[in-house]
DNA sequence: CGTGCCTTTGACCAAAGGGTCAAAAGTAAT
DNA sequence: ATTACTTTTGACCCTTTGGTCAAAGGCACG
């Protein structure tokens, strides 16, 4: 049981179980501050019999992150270089909203495991990720060759656009102190004012 | 020494060994992640002797998180509300990404603070961060009422200012591997870029 | 129902962690 | 040089933590 490929219908649920378990304990307090007994607890297991699925605590945060770094590209992968410029980048942009909104806790893991120096997936993000980047800033600059969007700088639309979406994820408590709790969903007018920022951003000049 | 009033030269200086180790070490682990006796070493003194200027590693983390919550929000607080509006937001952007870049450990200390649900400052948000934040974002409808700024949402103008400038600090790692080891100053082109993003979202229509 | 495999567990271990303490080593002012 | 005070340390303690193991308890299938 070195990589949790699983078999039976139980390994099935108890990999389940305890990989949602250790996505909440990990994106609460980070790979060193989570401990195998809280994510046992959290998953309603033994800590032998969690251990008799994963080896070890690296082997279920680095599971939880393989299959999540995937997912998490997919709405940059989906936008196409033949679409709509600004459609495409509005719907981009509505994905990635919608990702913070419906898996917070994924984008805490994530937000966790970067401001920690990305220890464990360093390499990916210098390899895989850096290079899914590097194409699609070709497709934007060729968007603002072609007069389709104003011109930028291509890297860091992109990155202005993980920041301003994964921020109602990772700083959700603060976003809630500061709006109070007579407004407790955001989200609304966090996708009216992203798309009236990146809508006036990138509309051509006249 | 239960509160770290520094008296003698030697208090003063050791103080700010530990201050400065402790902010590498929890900016870098998160609070639970972090270890006493890594700071003691990050800061050349002796675990026991480090619990003699601070009685727990809590109160190192306090001390820390007080201490800066303050700084960290005087560009905020300097906006004046009888400035010039555009000017105002841009200098505060500005101010802001010079705080990502010039202290970027204090930016991930409050980033894992508030990822990992804030659990030691969660008041502070609710009370002196949210009071702060509606005065001002009162002044940015001011603005807008008086046609001077384009209208929008002033809360999420706020928080969009925050991401998007502490990102740089945040994510540094991820900017870093996807920028690639030729690019190893983002700040210029950052700083262009929010400055394009702000301008024109906010210069009021013909 | 018996056999063989899968799953679960209580007991245990060594290392690391936060923190204490009494005694030693400095420091400063007389 | 003495005195009174501050600073530093080695040794120690208890708890938590990641991980092991052998034995017990299920489960499926002929």
């Amino acid at each position: 049981m070195n990589q949790p490929v699983a078999r039976t219908r139980i390994q099935r649920k108890n990999i389940r179980l305890i990989s949602d378990a250790a996505l909440s304990v990990f994106s609460t307090y980070g790979f060193r501050g989570a401990t195998v007994d809280q994510i046992a607890k959290e998953a309603n297991l033994s800590k032998p019999n969690l251990l008799y699925y994963f080896p070890t605590k690296e082997a279920i945060h680095r599971h939880l992150l393989s299959t999540l770094m995937d997912t998490w590209l997919d709405p940059l992968r989906d936008m196409d270089p033949d679409g709509e410029p600004l459609e495409e980048i509005l719907t981009y942009l509505r994905r990635k909203l919608q990702m913070s909104r419906d898996h917070p806790r994924e984008s805490r893991l994530f937000a966790n495991e970067i401001v920690q120096g990305a220890p464990h997936i360093l390499d990916l993000l210098a390899t895989d990720l850096k290079a899914l980047v590097d194409d699609k800033a070709a497709t934007l600059t060729r968007w603002m060759d072609e007069g389709r969007i104003n011109r930028t700088d291509p890297h860091h639309l992109i990155f202005s656009i993980w920041s301003l979406t994964q921020h109602y994820a990772d700083f959700e408590v603060q976003v809630g102190a500061v709006l109070g709790p007579e407004k407790p969903d955001p989200y609304p007018e966090a996708e009216a004012y992203l798309t009236t920022l990146f809508t006036r951003m990138l509309t051509p000049d006249a």
